[in-house]
DNA sequence: ATGGCTATTATGTCTGCACATATTCCTCAG
DNA sequence: CTGAGGAATATGTGCAGACATAATAGCCAT
């Protein structure tokens, strides 16, 4: 695809910022005045056509690059990503924002604290290997008193301060989020029949289809908790592209 | 020439691009040295420790700060983020490259075309007001002959040129980003029993559960498609904090 | 106190230049 | 014809300086 030849070169152009170029390139993009697969004009064309420096195109580029919109090679310039592989940016909001946001009152109740080794998965996905124990911390997370999400959790006890902080009151995430140093974790969503307990707890028939939230966090050294989160029927994750 | 005062703070740094001040900056953030909600230094006092430029500083706080790690605001400083609205940015792969990325044959099958009237639903999604036919089209994506998504999507035929290409051929989704102009779009996932539809096509018993993908895009001016994905269950769609 | 003006300050953005680095392309020797 | 090697080129990154913008803090007059 030849790139259109530039209506309007020169010093008298209205001042255009690096977020006017990346919108301008974009349009360019989804209107396929620049085909996908096909290369657009360098940074420094670019700069000239839109009166500004190089490095003002070159953050503009960059950003859309990062999105996966642009691919970039050194010497071979840039060109529209012929497969877009979409990446999306969803946000993954505390419990208890979630909620509120919605205009309803959340609360939790603490149903299970126990101090014991727990599955091998849970401790191949924590890459442990000895069977150490863990506290296991069942939560149910209410909207407006209304089951909403059920909560699984393995949590190191070796993170914990000595006076253990009390999570009837605070919810272990909200203290974890607050009090701990993490440095990797790793989430994956799926969908899951409702086990027995999570039918009991979030009020529906077992087998039902359940939206599943899985993370997993360690610190430097050492893991930090295991998380399993079931949504309640109705729960949708959603973004824009 | 008198050398500039380069008493750095500390001892001696190596030369340091900004990706790596973003690890040593997330490096402080994540072990604690500045805590959630805390002011970190300024700019100017950064780029004296680190012996580099501001702007390279800035570069390296504004992608933090874009990945909601840091939160940067005029006069007021720049501060770790208190509650942590945890971005993740997740790829949603094409179908087909998606299965053969593990190293399994693709193939599909068209199951269904015609020209019909959505349910109202689908007419609302897309925000059109009118009644207008579209094409319902259902297709069977297999890996390695083992049925893995159910796709079912409702296309205006108004983005369809005159012959309209033979999606038993290609796959509508492939000829879509590869010949449609689209500017927005709309992404969400969910858990949802199978439909007996569902259920025969990916020969699974009705109800169980399947993780849905619900995609809606748009051009400028007409909307282009509303597509639901059923995935087979074990889908899992993973990704790193 | 209170309201509003101003000075201060940290970040946001841009410019113009420089050099680094990765690729491609072309030339030339074998 | 083929492969090695160097020139050309586009992007990646960095620096110093400048001005813009937003928000705070302090001051003054009422």
């Amino acid at each position: 695809m030849v790139p259109r030849p530039c209506v309007c070169v020169g010093p008298f152009k209205m001042k255009l910022g690096w977020e006017a170029i990346r919108a301008e390139v974009l349009r360019r993009i989804r209107t396929r005045i620049w085909a996908p697969g096909g290369l657009i004009p360098s940074e420094e064309a670019l700069a000239l056509e839109f009166g500004c420096a190089r490095a003002t195109v070159n953050r503009a580029l960059q950003e859309l690059a990062n999105s996966g919109v642009l691919e970039r090679k050194r010497k071979a310039g840039t060109r529209v990503a012929a497969l877009p592989v979409r990446k999306a940016t969803l946000e993954i909001p505390v419990i208890r924002q979630e909620i509120e946001a919605r205009g309803q009152a959340h609360s939790f109740r603490l149903l299970s604290r126990l101090l014991k080794v727990p599955p091998l998965a849970i401790l191949a996905r924590l890459g442990v290997q000895d069977t150490v124990a863990m506290l296991h911390l069942q939560t149910l997370h209410l909207a407006g008193g209304i089951p909403q999400v059920f909560e699984d959790r393995w949590l190191n006890p070796s993170v914990l301060p000595d006076p253990a902080p009390d999570f009837s009151i605070l919810s272990v995430n909200e203290w974890l989020v607050a009090s701990v140093a993490f440095s990797i974790g790793d989430i994956a969503f799926s969908a899951e029949p409702a086990s027995a307990q999570e039918a009991d707890a979030l009020a529906v028939g077992p087998g039902t289809a359940l939206f599943i939230t899985e993370r997993t966090t360690w610190a430097t050294d050492a893991p930090i908790t295991w998380v399993r989160l079931s949504h309640a029927p109705g729960y949708r994750l959603q973004t824009l592209l």
